[in-house]
RNA sequence: GUGCCUGUAGCUCAGCGGAUAGAGCGCUUGCCUACGGAGCAAGAUGCCGGGGGUUCGAAUCCCUCCAGGCACGCCA
């Protein structure tokens, strides 16, 4: 809505200026937006003030005109000048009414826009290695990252969510030895964990798995049989999780994938070739001493990539002394492959522990010609877990993580995805699983999805009693249903505004302050009830089958269920 | 030390350069003849971390200081 006002302010700055009203000069950016308090307007645009030195004349003096010169639009109800010289609109009352059937017609599309219309989007998220089960941590991005790719759907993109792994490389090797003493232990045999090994509890369980299911066979196995097997239950894990949480991912790419079709070395081959990479056992910059004490223990040459000449501190290692690539070199080929495929729009979740290290792949993609500006990356802060009253700390090798898996077998979906969404990616969350436990009848998830369960329960009435909302007539609504369905018209602005700044808790705060307004509604305008007449009970009939699309809608797009009954 | 993030009500957090800074939880007091009460109504609570600046206008933008989180490997 507050695009079509800023359509009418700008043509009637124009008709003014036409008139001589106002002098010539470049129309600003005309902001509109709901004012904090909605007792003032449905929305106001400050523009006059703005305009008050252009036109020299007081703000109130210009806002006065341009109202005189605003064109007739069926929404537009009464305009005003209020404060300092804000243009205040009211909505049209009866055009607002009649939305009720705009919304139900346009049902789970409801407020698709057309941003991503024909566009082809990609998110990458969770890419938990196949370590460990996924902690909270991962949800986090997982449910960030669902979100965003719900909201761009919304928004009318065609998205692809993807998850990229690694199943090779040294942490697996370290998996596949862990458990390869766990189980040896298992049988009797006494031998030692491996100094690096992952500690965690979870493979003592894979050992015993693996134990009921070959016996004894595997004893003299050298130690990747035991990744694989380790490798396959893990992952199982994950996407079990993962469906638990209700994400899924369209593609999973394998790092080992960029190995195979020598996307890696090309990519070593590229950089080096515009200049990029040099031989050296420490590197350019490297002051006196550092090459001093790398001489004295006769460090080997690496492969480094001169990152230092876009802005890094210092020079990177991408190939190690001993041959094999540091992690920087794949994920640049990974980025590389991302960008070839042509997306429209791609969208990376990263943890605040990986922020730092994909500015170096990022200085990758610039040395390669890519602009990283088309990859928006969304970081978000670490979650903290707390259990009786203590940070657990959140360590995948030393095995003090606490699986999802427990907190959604307490909890459950809902409230895991509501309580990870319904924050700023930027702010460190604390949870605490106590609370979590003993509060789960107190989230506000449960006051959104109540809202929707009431709108039900009106139409299990409505069914038992043989009466419908067919023909009803929306101008018997009142003030209530007006103000719900101004609410409801602003979720496109929630919408874009969410995406535009990849912030996904926007729509939880919204969809709470639209839960916060239909209760009280839901209280006062009843349809079954002796003293409301029947033409006037289909009306509201209808408004709330209207109600229970916008609920239904926002609960899906958050992920979330919703429910018909409690 | 350097980079990123944070500091707003007792707690957890929204707040997109605009009008009197908001919500949930918790607290106080009312409301069950009630379309499922996981509800409704009323009430209390704020040097928006400190200090400068930009602007007609700053919680919001810039600078600086203080406090906290994360990251700074030939680990991934």
């Amino acid at each position: 809505m507050p695009k079509e006002h800023a359509a009418l302010i700008r043509r009637a700055i124009e008709s003014a200026q036409a008139a001589g009203e106002l002098p010539a000069f470049e129309i600003p950016e005309v902001r509109v937006q709901p004012p904090a308090n909605p007792e003032l307007a449905d929305y106001a645009s400050p523009v006059a003030m703005q305009l008050g030195k252009l036109a020299r004349k007081a703000p109130a003096q210009v806002a006065e005109i341009i109202i005189r010169h605003l064109p007739e639009a069926p929404f537009v109800g009464e305009v005003s000048v209020a404060g300092p010289g804000f243009i205040n609109f009211r909505l049209s009352e009866a055009w607002l009414k009649q939305q009720v059937e705009a919304i139900i017609a346009e049902g789970e599309g409801l407020f698709t826009l057309d941003i991503g219309q024909g566009k082809r989007a990609q998110v990458e998220f969770v890419s938990a290695n196949p370590t460990g089960p996924l902690h909270i941590g991962r949800t986090r991005g997982a449910i960030v990252g669902d979100t965003i790719a719900r909201l761009l759907e919304a928004a009318g993109y065609t998205v692809e969510r993807e998850y990229y792994f690694n199943n090779a490389g040294r942490q697996m090797e370290m998996l596949g030895r862990t458990l390869q003493v766990r189980y040896l232990q298992m049988i009797g045999h006494d031998v030692a964990m491996p100094a690096d090994g992952y500690a965690g509890e979870y493979l003592k369980e894979i050992a015993e798995e693996l134990l009921q299911e070959v016996g004894e066979d595997w004893i003299g196995k050298g130690w990747q049989p035991f990744k694989e097997y380790a490798e396959k239950i893990i992952f199982g894990w994950i996407r079990n999780s993962l469906h638990r949480l209700g994400v899924y991912h369209d593609v999973f790419f394998n790092e080992n994938s960029l190995y195979d079709d020598g996307s890696v070395w090309k990519a070593l081959d590229d950089l080096r070739a515009r200049g990029f990479v040099y031989e050296a056992a420490v590197w350019e910059g490297a002051d006196e001493a550092e090459r001093a004490a790398a001489e004295a223990q006769g460090t080997p040459a690496a492969t480094w990539f001169r990152s230092s000449t876009l802005g890094d501190e210092k020079d990177r290692v991408v190939v190690k002394a001993s041959g094999d690539p540091t992690y920087t070199l794949p994920d640049v080929a990974y980025h590389v492959n991302k960008f070839e495929r042509g997306f429209d729009q791609m969208v990376n979740i990263l943890g605040a522990d990986h922020g730092t290290q994909y500015k170096t792949v990022q200085r990758g993609l610039t040395a390669l010609g890519y602009d990283p500006a088309k990859l928006h990356v969304v970081i978000h802060q670490m979650v903290r877990i707390y259990k009786d009253g203590q940070l657990i700390k959140g360590s995948t090798r030393a095995g003090d993580v606490i699986p999802i898996d427990d907190v959604l077998d307490i909890v459950g979906s809902d409230p895991v995805r509501y309580f990870l969404l319904a924050r700023s990616t930027n702010t460190d969350v604390d949870f605490d699983l106590d609370l979590a436990i003993a509060r789960n009848n107190e989230n506000p998830v449960f006051y959104i999805q109540n809202a929707h369960v009431r709108c039900a329960g009106i139409f299990r009435m409505a069914d038992e009693q043989g009466f419908t909302d067919e023909g009803a007539d929306l101008d018997l609504l009142g003030e209530n249903e007006a103000a719900f369905l101004r609410q409801v018209l602003r979720m496109g602005e929630a919408l874009t505004y969410a995406i535009d700044e990849m912030a996904p808790h926007q729509i939880a705060f919204y969809a709470l302050e639209t839960a916060r307004l239909f209760h009280p509604l839901y209280d006062s305008v009843r349809v079954f009830h002796s003293e409301v007449p029947e033409d006037v009970a289909r009306a509201r009939l209808r408004f709330y089958h209207a109600a229970k699309v916008v609920f239904h809608r926002l609960l899906t797009l958050m992920g979330m269920s919703a429910p018909e009954v409690m």
